[in-house]
DNA sequence: CTCGATGCAAAAATTTTGCAAATGT
DNA sequence: ACATTTGCAAAATTTTTGCATCGAG
């Protein structure tokens, strides 16, 4: 479909691994999905098709693709991690009142993450940064908890 | 016992709740932690005791001893929360070849992140930051599969 | 006294796994 | 052909909950 299919497709040759037709479809749902999405959501909307995946392909498909480094575990919500696609890296705000999610990123702050990183020899493969507070709306009407979880 | 123990009992009063032996209990157990714990763990050490404390009751008390500012949910490690003492704030880098965990804090960091939430008119109220990679030590042997959890 | 807390076991909820059958290469 | 993958259901884990009883204030 586009370069990310091949990446994926390339990866999965390298280690000798199988091309099959339940991950195409796990992988066209992760590429269809705009923001963050979990496993069950992924297993209700391949429930829709014609062709079905197991819950536990899906379970065994995710790991895959966040080694191949097309996805990964963004903040964990209500027990389970919410996944999203890599595309530009950026971090978290999440709100504890109305559940919303702010995403931001600070360069000066991942440039000091490498550089700290540097000072320790250690190798950083993938990172996580995630602020829990008030959001500017739920400040205001300090009423927030009835809230949704608006966009 | 000493001022911290003083800030669980006021919290607690404060909310109308009250002080119970188990709470007493589990409270010196975490006193007690060096590093890193999780329910689990506190379960199992405070099975020892003559008097004991059930798995219900640790669950139940972890979240407020979290809301009175004691303790924090550190990171996520085989599918459970690390609890840790909140004294000086820090991040983690987490080795996952041998599970070491590095801590680390850096004020500019901190203070970026404060920044960046004043952009956004976010209030923060904790934050968590893990940098997944390869320690120094692994990248050395590269065969850090095998070891154990170094301290 | 009264309401919150505890303990127990059962229930939830998420994720993993064993195994036979199916499928990709 | 042969190793990998799938699906299913059962299992393993972690965490929550209902309810009767207990205990703090």
């Amino acid at each position: 479909m586009d370069e990310t299919d091949d990446g994926v497709r390339n990866y999965l040759y390298g280690k000798k691994l199988q091309w099959t037709a339940q991950r195409e479809l796990i992988l066209q749902e992760v590429l269809r999905s705009r923001g963050h999405f979990d496993a069950e959501e992924l297993v209700a909307r391949l429930r829709g098709g014609s062709r079905k995946v197991s819950r536990a392909t899906v379970y065994r498909t995710l790991p895959r693709l966040r080694e191949c480094g097309l996805i990964r575990e963004a903040f964990r919500r209500d027990g389970r991690w919410q996944y999203e696609r890599i595309r530009g890296h950026h971090d978290h705000m999440l709100c504890i009142r109305c559940g919303r999610i702010i995403e931001f990123k600070e360069d000066e702050i991942e440039r000091l993450q490498d550089e700290v990183c540097c000072r320790y020899g250690f190798k950083p493969l993938e990172h996580r940064m995630g602020i829990q507070g008030i959001c500017r709306e739920c400040q205001r009407t300090d009423e927030g908890a009835e809230n949704g979880h608006p966009a």
